[in-house]
RNA sequence: GCCGGAGUGGCGGAACAGGCAGACGCACAGGACUUAAAAUCCUGCGGUUUUUAAUAAAACCGUACCGGUUCGAUUCCGGUCUCCGGCACCA
């Protein structure tokens, strides 16, 4: 008979909701831990990956709680997006329907994952009582000057409708539909990350707890690069040509000027001259180019003249200015100086075009020829052919150029991004409006904070996508000016869903207070959050603009912190058949049907198991089945035992058997074991294992002890630990079993064992006997015995005498309690 | 191209401050129970070879590949290959 876990698990999850055992309030005499996973997007159902990153969630704050910390354990919606906005044209209904309803049986499916999550902080981000938040922290950010609106070529995806930030373009594509991503003119909203562009480097210093994997991809992604901005004047211009460059001690090697063909400048030099018609000509050519192909570096380069001269700031030289496709305009400042010698890049074009190639820095050993240069010699050396800096470490000559430049003011030091700021306008209904009002008198002009929310109107109709619902709705669009009372216009774009986002950790710690995002003391008793768990996948999107978030917040008083995630775990996809689940695969295996037919403990336990958290996993329907085999053979351990409790104080002051020395020992191992494996590791899947060992012993007991000779202290002290230590894998199960063996009160609120150090001491201790690295026989020889004795012992052995005759034996390594290795010639 | 991570039985994975490779689970095989099956329980399970009638026993090879350090290497060092992820004409 299996064990009904229909029936148990319902049970369990009705008591705790109604007890509220999972309900927490700040408490200072605890100490505190905040647990938090990725709050999902409510697409309708849960799929493996919400289940696998649940469930290594709720592990941990089970142990934590039971390890007496305070645990901060929320979950709520992230609620605004795009599908429920396509969902809401195809079915002719409200997104918010199509939202809540999704969100109420999501709901419903992670109660029934049995998770221990306090549910009177649920956050839904669609809801007025969050988004007035939302556009609070706009109005924030306009205020500090880091919301602005700009026009600019931005990124356009023509199947959504909307802008994307750039974070939001994967090789070309929308992340979101995978379209082709186009680059469009438009005057749109953006936040001024870059400004934190040195503050988010300089802190991933800090996070001590994060993989260097994503650390290093929020690097990437900031793209620092110091150099410096050199002035080129240009022969018959008041006008200079400003170059971005990290090689400023190359400047004596310049040979051309080259700027991007979209620079502005372009107009103006070719403006009436035979040059501007194939100027223009190669603008347009270069733009047609999509994302990709501008930017590999397959493409072959590309330049032409366009009939002017610039100036080398340093000695004056008169250098050809060109326009070429592989300058961007959207990095440094759109315009580089071409030094072949020393570039790559400018090397190929230098001699596609046959520009000179002047080296101006040689290897310090002369090991080759520098006037005869095979590719670009892109390596420190000694400055040659740079009048007063000849001789000089080019490395050096990098500080001391830039100086002269600066007294000169001809060029400075400069640092350059790789981040832009980030695009937040979408023109869609389904986000957090942006609370800015444009009045012909006044402006631009923000909605006042206690006019909060700027609510999405209701009454629209969802007809096609590929139109801004918002900026159809008139009874929205018409309000009057807060400044001067005149009508006036409302912004029709909403906010980026990764705003939402941005501060729902925050919001947690106190997510229903009307004055503030959160009150200042109870985000300080909460913040950072300790633990935080979830997907590479946001490695940088979410990641990146939750710290400049943070930051920002910290700056104006509103966070404690100015980080706000102390440890994240990113954990791995769920795949089946080795290839991530996807309903285009139809490889998908629904976690509704799993709990069903298996139970969630069952689920949890298997996803727990397979792997540890960070790598991929491997789906295994044999392996779920597996598990639910385990915890039936626990649950049948248990109840065979379970007299065992009937009396404890049986044989109490005996002498213990060697089967319930060496049980003891394996109870008191086993707790060792996995504390370790949860606290220092997260490795679930070895703690489980060791779970499987204690069980797998006390069988072995049951078996080779007559009942009559069960002491059963020591069987309770097997069953409590064991229900205990499986507490946070398969809570259910574990509570069950714990009021069947007649004890009071939820297990999870127990404290986690301790071993007793004691029980551990073992008399004997088998070590291996190696003979120049190969074992050769195995002794058992008391725990305490000293190095002498044990080598004294060893050869003894006839396996050992045989094996050494005839040899010399050159020396005798003796590995305490391990082994010992007698190397012979 | 650059920067990360990984490569261990039929499979998922253990073991790395250098110390008995393959814990635990799956699959498979054999046995017990059963009229039978399922479930359950017990046993075996990296490869090759040799000895033995058989039960068994022994030797050698094995942690992607080549080399090094060491009494001893899955673990450390150098090089190569493959896979995965990120960045990529960033001046």
């Amino acid at each position: 008979m299996n064990y009904d876990f229909h029936k148990i698990e319902k049970k369990w999850q009705t008591e705790w909701e109604n007890a509220n055992i999972f309900k927490r309030t700040e408490d200072s005499s605890k100490p505190k831990y905040y647990l938090l996973e990725m709050f999902p997007y409510p697409s309708g159902k849960l799929h493996m990956g919400h289940v696998r990153n649940y469930a290594i969630g709720d592990v941990i704050a089970r142990y934590k709680t039971m390890n007496g910390y305070n645990v901060l354990h929320p979950m709520g919606w992230d609620a605004f997006g795009l599908p429920a906005e396509n969902a809401a044209i195809q079915n002719k209904t409200h997104p918010s329907v199509w939202t809540t309803t999704n969100i109420e049986h999501m709901r419903d499916q992670l109660k029934e994952m049995g998770l221990s999550y306090d549910w009177d902080r649920e956050i839904t981000t669609c809801h007025t009582d969050y988004y007035k938040w939302t556009q609070w922290m706009f109005l924030q950010f306009y205020k500090q000057g880091l919301a602005y609106k700009k026009k600019s070529k931005v990124n356009w995806c023509p199947s959504c409708q909307t802008v994307l930030a750039n974070e939001q373009v994967v090789d070309g594509a929308c992340e979101r539909c995978d379209s082709h991503v186009v680059k469009k003119e438009l005057a749109q909203w953006f936040f001024k990350i870059t400004e934190y562009a040195d503050r988010l480097l300089e802190d991933i210093e800090k996070l001590d707890g994060w993989p260097d994997k994503v650390k290093t991809m929020q690097q990437n992604w900031i793209g620092r690069s110091e150099g410096a901005a050199i002035d080129f004047t240009i022969d018959g211009f008041e006008e200079k040509i400003t170059v971005f460059t990290t090689r400023p001690d190359t400047i004596f090697g310049v040979s051309y000027i080259v700027l991007s063909p979209e620079h502005p400048l372009v107009d103006m030099l070719t403006e009436n001259t035979e040059y501007y018609e194939a100027a223009m000509d190669f603008r347009k050519k270069v733009e047609a180019l999509d994302e990709i192909t501008r930017t590999s570096d397959e493409t072959e380069k590309e330049g032409i003249f366009i009939g002017r001269y610039a100036r080398n700031p340093l000695n004056n030289k008169k250098v050809p200015i060109l326009i070429a496709n592989y300058v961007l305009m959207d990095y440094g400042t759109g315009a580089v100086m071409g030094v072949p010698a020393h570039d790559q890049r400018d090397f190929e074009f230098a001699q596609k075009y046959d520009m000179p190639i002047i080296p101006v820095i040689k290897p310090k050993d002369d090991s080759f020829d520098i006037d005869n240069l095979k590719e670009a010699y892109v390596d420190e050396g000694i400055m040659i052919n740079s009048g007063q800096f000849d001789g000089m470490n080019s490395a050096k000559g990098i500080d001391a150029i830039i100086s002269y430049m600066e007294d000169k003011g001809c060029g400075r030091r400069n640092v350059n991004y790789k981040l832009r700021d980030w695009l937040i306008s979408r023109q869609r209904y389904w986000g957090a409006p942006i609370p800015i009002i444009y009045c012909d008198e006044c402006g631009i002009v923000p909605v006042p904070e206690e006019d909060l929310p700027v609510l999405l109107p209701t009454d629209i109709e969802f007809r096609d996508r590929g139109q801004n619902l918002l900026a159809n709705c008139e009874s929205f669009v018409n309000t009057t000016c807060p400044k001067c009372g005149r009508s006036a216009k409302r912004e029709v774009d909403t906010m980026d869903t990764f705003v939402c986002s941005s501060f729902y950790f925050l919001r947690f710690t106190d997510p229903n207070n009307e004055e503030h995002v959160a009150d200042f003391d109870n985000a300080k008793y909460w913040m950072p959050v300790d633990q935080y768990i979830g997907g590479v996948e946001h490695a940088i999107l979410h990641l990146l603009y939750s710290r400049f978030f943070t930051k920002v917040l910290y700056d104006i008083g509103v966070s404690p912190v100015d980080e706000p995630f102390k440890n994240l775990l990113t954990q791995g996809m769920v795949l089946k058949d080795g290839i991530k689940m996807s309903k285009s695969k139809g490889n998908v295996v629904s976690p509704e049907e799993i709990m069903k037919e298996y139970g969630s403990d069952t689920a949890r336990l298997f996803i727990l198991f397979a792997a540890p958290p960070e790598r991929d996993l491997e789906w295994s329907d044999q392996g779920v089945e597996g598990c639910y085999r385990f915890l039936n053979r626990v649950w049948r351990l248990v109840v065979d035992l379970k007299d065992a409790y009937d009396n404890v104080e049986d044989r109490k002051d005996s002498q213990l058997s060697p089967q319930d020395k060496k049980l003891r020992y394996n109870i008191h191992n086993t707790i060792r074991r996995i504390t370790i494996d949860i606290e220092e590791r997260f490795n679930f899947n070895t703690a489980i294992s060791a779970i499987m060992e204690l069980v797998n012993a006390m069988y072995s007991y049951k078996d080779e002890v007559a009942k009559e000779d069960y002491t059963n202290w020591v069987l309770v002290e097997a069953l409590d630990t064991l229900m205990l230590m499986l507490a946070p894998f398969a809570p259910h199960m574990a509570e069950e079993l714990w009021h069947m063996t007649g004890h009071k009160g939820s297990i999870h609120d127990q404290k986690w064992p301790t071993y007793d150090k004691a029980a551990l001491v073992k008399d004997e201790i088998e070590i291996a006997v190696q003979v120049n690295g190969k074992v050769r026989d195995r002794l058992t020889v008391p725990t305490n015995a000293t190095k002498d004795e044990v080598e004294e012992a060893v050869f003894t052995l006839d396996k050992i005498v045989n094996e050494i005759e005839g040899k010399t034996v050159v020396k005798t390594i003796v590995v305490p309690k391990r082994l010992v290795n007698i190397v012979v010639k």
